[in-house]
DNA sequence: TCAATAGTTCGATAATATTGGAACTATGGA
DNA sequence: TCCATAGTTCCAATATTATCGAACTATTGA
């Protein structure tokens, strides 16, 4: 079969809002997500979950890909995500790094 | 009379949760306020409402200094406004000019 | 002292988000 | 084909937030 079933909706780098962005990264769970992802590159679902239900975390996962932070693609019977890393810098120079760089 | 009368609750710049700062920003109407005092350097309640009821206005204003976003003090009869610039500087390098100099 | 102005607080309502169980889908392997 | 794994979707319950009118407080000025 070929890869890349499971048409994830990914919006276009040049229609991400900022205030998305922020909100999605204003979550406890999702911003250690983002930065898990910043540091390891990829990573499945239940590789960031912290014990935290499927479901909860599938929503969290779903918030941060329609913010465009993370982008989900399906590999054999996972789904492996990655921070949308050069979208976000074409869009929102600096912004990502910045956020990354705080304490916290 | 002495001034500085209206205790209102200013959180301490090492005590700022970069979550709230963030969640604070990701309200277009608080973003927008953001953006203005960044121009102006600081301005009455009244001067930043788009025509919003006064309650409104109330309740993002102490979002944003619940955040540590703004600072607030008596003046007259008015309450000026300021972004608390250097301490988020201090406590978030680089953060809020990566967001100001956002598109958006 | 009285009225006007600026903004807060309270209270209710509506909208939105979070959480997590249960059922479902897709994939890979035995 | 059957089972296990990974994650989604559906659903209901709970919690949080936003909005705005109305009543209240503080300050200035007449």
């Amino acid at each position: 079969m070929i890869s890349g079933m499971r048409p994830f909706k990914h919006p276009p780098a040049n229609e991400l809002l900022l205030e998305r962005v922020l909100y999605a990264l204003s979550d406890p769970v999702r911003l250690e997500i983002v930065r898990r992802l910043a540091e390891v590159g990829e990573a499945s679902c239940g590789e960031l979950d912290g014990g935290r239900p499927k479901s909860s975390m599938s929503h969290h996962f779903r918030v941060m890909r329609d913010a465009g932070l993370v982008c989900t693609q399906s590999v054999g019977t996972t789904h492996m995500n990655s921070l949308r890393r050069a979208d976000l810098d074409a869009r929102f120079p600096g912004l990502l790094d910045a956020i990354l760089n705080q304490p916290g």
